[in-house]
Formats: structure tokens, C-alpha cells, sequence
RNA sequence: GGCACUGUGGCGGAGUGGUGACGCAGCGGUCUGCAAAACCGCGUACACCGGUUCAAUUCCGGUCGGUGCCUCCA
């Protein structure tokens, strides 16, 4: 059987995954800032993300997984000036800060389960972890790592002898060609808050008292403080996009390890950024789209999947919706052969495949080879002869909707979701390990659809049937028509009608 | 300016020291009441210039272009 193979930033190298345990491994995944409505570049990640889980499954692994949202702290800049992005969502909204995190936690986990990605074991939110985030600060304040100057409690990055090591900063020239002038009072630039204090006058709703003042978090700290709590150190794997490797992972970095003398992380796995139409996603530019604007256009969530799963997580990669369109007709074509295949099958037209064309080896080679869906994809197009179960295999690893109505399903979690946060929270967590595993034995729930779709328009194709037989091609072109309203056409080949999506 | 990454056909996108992955789009054919599907066939792709080599798209050096981070973001 194939070993697993992932490209770690620690040694820039692709290495053989070797958890510490042979069964469970740790993941924690840096999640978002839940101030405004996600983007497309942020589920991009979070689709790379689930193929990862998906494939630790398919090697045997349990995967335990915490996602964290930031609903604190995060300012508008990571050089600690700036406005915490919550409270500025929440002046522009005139909300309270509370109402902007929950909903757009919401509105987050409701586009998670549209794409259908695993959900972790934990979703933590930073703000129900101030106590132990207190805690850490204060142990580093005890080992001699933090300071205190007006505005905060600061990280002394000269303390921490291997700070530079994780990014391969250059501290030197990092300070000389640094655009912004940093804070007079930091013993050095890469010097980071741990705790903001709020000032007397300064408006910030979210707050708790630490050394007799009133404070919040800095946003690096939630990451450590999770960790430490929900996994423990070391964890196996820790994923993130690639613009947190000289911020945000090292700070996180020199925190843990200072305060805990572990390793934070064995494996740390970054994926690259989108550009969308050859520039920069970002909301200043509207050129970044939220899954709703691509529905509008006529896209699934899952033609966006399948859109991601069809380059690789570590390359640089251009969204645009010609680009997405043709994926969109990828996984229209992999739907209807899943349809066929159930059909052929179903009316024994087709003997059953006795062997794949592809094997299943050779997809688990590829996905083992630093998740490269793209060549896993060539495969499946190339194989040649398939039955249902190749199907649900298939399906199993991607969750791409091939065998039809996830989506209806997912407009009740939307609903659920948008309702409470903290409900929508404990309902989620409790479907884990529900999601995708055991397929074989849960089929059933992967033919219904198509048991459904079958069952609908057998009458009008047997009508069909007799028409043709007749030669009444008049009645034959209505009753094909009649199937429009059920995105829904017949093929007509040797071995009799066989129906399929239109789209 | 500093650092890092990257450059494959109309559009995407894998991969490799030596026979043009794969998808979308396009063209031709077989089949066919129509349509579609299926199958068969069709493209002289690896930014440029040097070097190493019997052989480079693949390795090395340089040039040019693109992107990212350093400044909100996965």
C-alpha cells in the first residue's frame, strides 16, 4: 500500500506522513475572521483542506480535526495597528459585535456544508477561550518572553532564538525594507502583541480585564491557546494559507514553544493564493466572488469544488468563470455517467465491470502523492469501463454531488444555520463521523436520488417507448421535452432510452 | 526596495532526462427519424538565451514576464 506523502514548509521538502500515532492524527486548520461574507479564495482552502481529511481516511488514519473562527482580535493590520476588523464590521453594520460574528459564522459554516467538506471535530471560536488564553500570556510574561508597554503586552521575538526559522526570514532585511515605521516602544520590529489594553475612550465591546485593565486578545494567540487546549503538542499537521508563514505561523510558533517547550506542529501544510480574472482576489477590486454570486450566475458550489480539486492546493492558481464553466461541464458529464452507469446496470443492459480500468490503488497513489487531485481526475476521466461503486468510491473521496440532491439537502442546514450560531454549532459537531465513512454499507443513501429520478420518469418513458414503436416521433419529441422541467433529457441508443441531466 | 514562488497548446491543468496525461472548447468520421450519447480520428505545447548531456519542456546559470508576502486576506 502507498505511504503518504505531503510537502512540509518546516524542511521545504515532500516527506512520507508519519503520524504519531498510527491511527489518530491532530489537525488544526486556521480558520476565519468571521467579519464579512466569505469569498471563494477562502473556501479554495478549506476544499484542499477536506481532500486532505479525505485521504488521511482513505489510509486508515482518524483524523481529529479543530477548526478555529476568529471572532476577536484580528486587527486590519498585522503590524498590531489598526482597528480590530470585528469591531469596524461592526460599526459599519451598526450591529453589536456579537450579531457580526454570529452571522457570519453563519453564513461560513452554510457554504462549508454546501461544499460538502468533512466537518471538523471542533469548531472553536476564540472568544470562548480568553481564560486560557490569559493564562498563556501570563506564563509567558513568567518566562521572560512578554513585555508590557502602553498599548499591550508584547512578544520579545530576540528571546526566541529560532523565530526566523519556520519563514527563513531575513530580520535584517526585513527591517531595512520594511514601507511602515513600527511602534516605538517594540525592543524589534517583528515584535507582536499578545494582549491589546483598551484605552479609556477608545470603543471596543468585546473586552475582559487582565492585570486591573480592560483588554482583548491579539489575533495570534487563540491559535496556541486552541491548540493547547482542544490537541495538545505536538499535533500532526497544521494547515493554513501561504500568507501566514512569516506572520501569523511564526508568531504561533515562537508562542507555543516558548511557553509549552514543544514542538507546536510536526507537518505544516500551505496552500497557495487564488487570483481571480489575473488579479489579486480582494474585496477592494470586486473581483472576488461568495458562492451565492457564482449560484446566481448558474453555478453550484460544487462546480466551484470541483473547479479547485481540478488543479493542485500548492499552485498558484487564476479563478475566472470560463475557467469555471468548463468544470462545471466536467462534473455534468461525471454526473451523467454515474446516472448511465446506475442505469445500464439497473436494467442489466451493461454486464457489471468485473474489474475497473483505473484501480483503486492508483487514485490512492495519487492523492498520496501530495494530494494531487488533477492527476486522480485524469484518471477517473480515463477509466474506461466503471460500476456504481467505482462511483461511490469516487464520490466518497470528493464529495463532488455526482450522484444528485446533496444540494436540496443543504438549503435545510442554510436555514439551521442562520437561525443561532451556537445551536447551529452543536448540531454540526454532532454529525461527525457521519459524513463519509462506511459508504458500501450506506449506498442506499447515495442511489436514492437516483432511485428517485428513476421512479419519476418511468411512466413517461414507457409511454415513450410505445410512441417510437409506432413511429410517432411527434409524440416521441413532446414526451423528451416534457422531461425539461425535471433537468431532465432521454437518449435514445441501441440498448434503449436512457436519461440524463441537461445541466 | 527586501524575500519567496512561478512561466506548459484557444482556455484550464498534470507530468517527465528520450513515444504530445487529462478536462473544456474546436474540427472530421461512424452511428442515427431528430437530438444526444458513445466510439474512432485530428493540435507539430512546454517564455527567451546560454550551459551540462548521446538526448532538456524536464537539470544548471542568466534574461524577461507573472504572482504572493513584507500592507486586509486562505
Amino acid at each position: 500500500m502507498s505511504k503518504m506523502r505531503l510537502y512540509n514548509t518546516l524542511t521545504r521538502k515532500i516527506e512520507e506522513f508519519k503520524p504519531q500515532d498510527p491511527k489518530r492524527v491532530t489537525i488544526y486548520t486556521c480558520g476565519p475572521t468571521v467579519y464579512s461574507a466569505p469569498h471563494i479564495g477562502n473556501f479554495a482552502a478549506y476544499v484542499y483542506w477536506d481532500l486532505l481529511i479525505r485521504t488521511l481516511k482513505l489510509n486508515g488514519y482518524t483524523p481529529y480535526r479543530v477548526l478555529n473562527l476568529t471572532d476577536v482580535g484580528h486587527l486590519t493590520s498585522d503590524g498590531d495597528e489598526g482597528e480590530d476588523k470585528l469591531e469596524k464590521g461592526a460599526r459599519q453594520s451598526g450591529k453589536s459585535v456579537w450579531e457580526v460574528a454570529e452571522y457570519y459564522a453563519g453564513l461560513f459554516l452554510r457554504d462549508y456544508k454546501a461544499l460538502n467538506l468533512t466537518p471538523p471535530n471542533v469548531i472553536a471560536k476564540a472568544t470562548d477561550y480568553i481564560p486560557q488564553d490569559l493564562k498563556l500570556v501570563q506564563t509567558l510574561i513568567d518566562k521572560g518572553y512578554a513585555y508590557e508597554t502602553q498599548d499591550g503586552i508584547y512578544y520579545d521575538t530576540s528571546k526566541f532564538s529560532h523565530y526566523a526559522d519556520f519563514a527563513r526570514l531575513n530580520l535584517e532585511n526585513l527591517k531595512a525594507g520594511a514601507r511602515v515605521e513600527f511602534s516605538s516602544e517594540k525592543r524589534n520590529p517583528s515584535d507582536f502583541a499578545l494582549w491589546k489594553f483598551i484605552r479609556s475612550g477608545e470603543k471596543h465591546d468585546m473586552r475582559w480585564d487582565f492585570l486591573g485593565r480592560p483588554g482583548y486578545p491579539g489575533w495570534h494567540l487563540e491559535c496556541s491557546t486552541i491548540i493547547h487546549t482542544e490537541l495538545g503538542e505536538p499535533i500532526d499537521i497544521h494547515t493554513g494559507g501561504v500568507d501566514h508563514i512569516p506572520v501569523h505561523h511564526t508568531n504561533e510558533i515562537a508562542q507555543s514553544e516558548a511557553a509549552f517547550d514543544k514542538q507546536l506542529s510536526r507537518y505544516w501544510l500551505h496552500c497557495n493564493h487564488l487570483t481571480s480574472e489575473g488579479q489579486k482576489l480582494s474585496k477592494s477590486l470586486g473581483n472576488s466572488y461568495t458562492l451565492s454570486e457564482l449560484k446566481e450566475k448558474g453555478y453550484s458550489p460544487l462546480d466551484f469544488k470541483m473547479w479547485v480539486l481540478q488543479g493542485h492546493y500548492r499552485s498558484e492558481r487564476d479563478f475566472s468563470i470560463e475557467g469555471l464553466e468548463a468544470a462545471r461541464v466536467r462534473r455534468l458529464n461525471w454526473r451523467n455517467r454515474v446516472a448511465r452507469c446506475y442505469q445500464e446496470e439497473k436494467q442489466e443492459t451493461h454486464a457489471q465491470a468485473e474489474e475497473y480500468s483505473v484501480s483503486v490503488s492508483e487514485i490512492l497513489e495519487g492523492l498520496n502523492d501530495d494530494l494531487n487531485s488533477a492527476k486522480v481526475f485524469a484518471l477517473i476521466d480515463g477509466a474506461k469501463s466503471t460500476n456504481i461503486f467505482f462511483w461511490i468510491f469516487i464520490e466518497n473521496i470528493f464529495g463532488l454531488g455526482l450522484f444528485g440532491g446533496q444540494e436540496k439537502n443543504n438549503t435545510l442546514y442554510m436555514k439551521k444555520f442562520v437561525k443561532n450560531i451556537n445551536t447551529v454549532m452543536n448540531t454540526y459537531n454532532k454529525s461527525i463521523n457521519t459524513f463519509c465513512d462506511n459508504l458500501i454499507k450506506n449506498q442506499n443513501i447515495y442511489l436514492k436520488n437516483l432511485r428517485n429520478t428513476d421512479k419519476l420518469i418511468l411512466p413517461l418513458l414507457n409511454e415513450r417507448s410505445i410512441a417510437r414503436a409506432k413511429k410517432d416521433f411527434a409524440e416521441s419529441d413532446k414526451l423528451r421535452d416534457e422531461l425539461k422541467k425535471y433537468n431532465l433529457t432521454v437518449l435514445d441508443t441501441p440498448d434503449g432510452q436512457f436519461w440524463q441531466y441537461i445541466n
